[in-house]
DNA sequence: CACAATACTTCGTGATACGATGTATTACGC
DNA sequence: GCGTAATACATCGTATCACGAAGTATTGTG
């Protein structure tokens, strides 16, 4: 999909990814897959930056003799997922200008 | 609304505003004020890159002794907003992963 | 013992929205 | 007739950000 569109669904989605339950990054890249590709220097980064804004925060721990880092969500990210529902009016209104067929003379 | 969501909108809401009829800048920006708000920095910006992209042709003309550049929309840009429309699927998806509540408990 | 899969990290780049600022002209109030 | 707002377009610099490329290290698997 477009980039510039993803952009505005990149951050909610991975805070999505984590909302139910911990996870880490190789998970969240194959629990997002069928929604959105992303690789793993961008989900990386997003991660950082969500931590750097209290999103979310981690937790380093062992499974099968290899380190893992979880990511759990806090809640500022639980309030930035609720900020995005409300915005979504907006953006529908967007769509809908945008897709209206008025001019079909 | 969030400068990131509004990155994959804008430049097909630049194309919508002139889907029916040429205009040009400032009447853009006043038309699209009530769904999206954006300065004129901006939107020259976008205006030039859509040009480049051959998704809009510019013609000088003078209006009440000022000149006014019009804009007027291609094949091309036409396409892109078929794309646009094309891609919504995809947003839905993602939305509702994003705010579905399965975890309430 | 090579190779894929898992798991995380760093670096550099290109795209892009926006504020700040500037240039002109027309219109309006006083 | 003079300032101020509105109209109209333009340029520059900056911060944000997704991504490819490349690297490190471990665990299977043939």
């Amino acid at each position: 999909m477009d980039i510039q569109l993803k952009r505005g669904l990149l951050d909610v989605c991975v805070l999505a990814a984590i909302k139910n339950e911990d996870s880490y990054g190789y998970r969240i890249i194959k629990d997002l897959r069928p929604y959105v590709v992303l690789s793993e220097s961008t989900l990386y980064t997003i991660l950082k930056r969500l931590e750097a804004a209290s999103m979310l925060t981690v937790r380093t721990a062992e499974h099968e003799g290899r380190l893992r880092k979880y990511y759990h969500i806090t809640a500022a990210g639980l309030r930035r997922i609720e900020d995005f529902r409300n915005e979504w009016k907006e953006v529908i209104s967007i769509y809908q200008f945008v897709t209206k067929e008025e001019g079909h003379a």
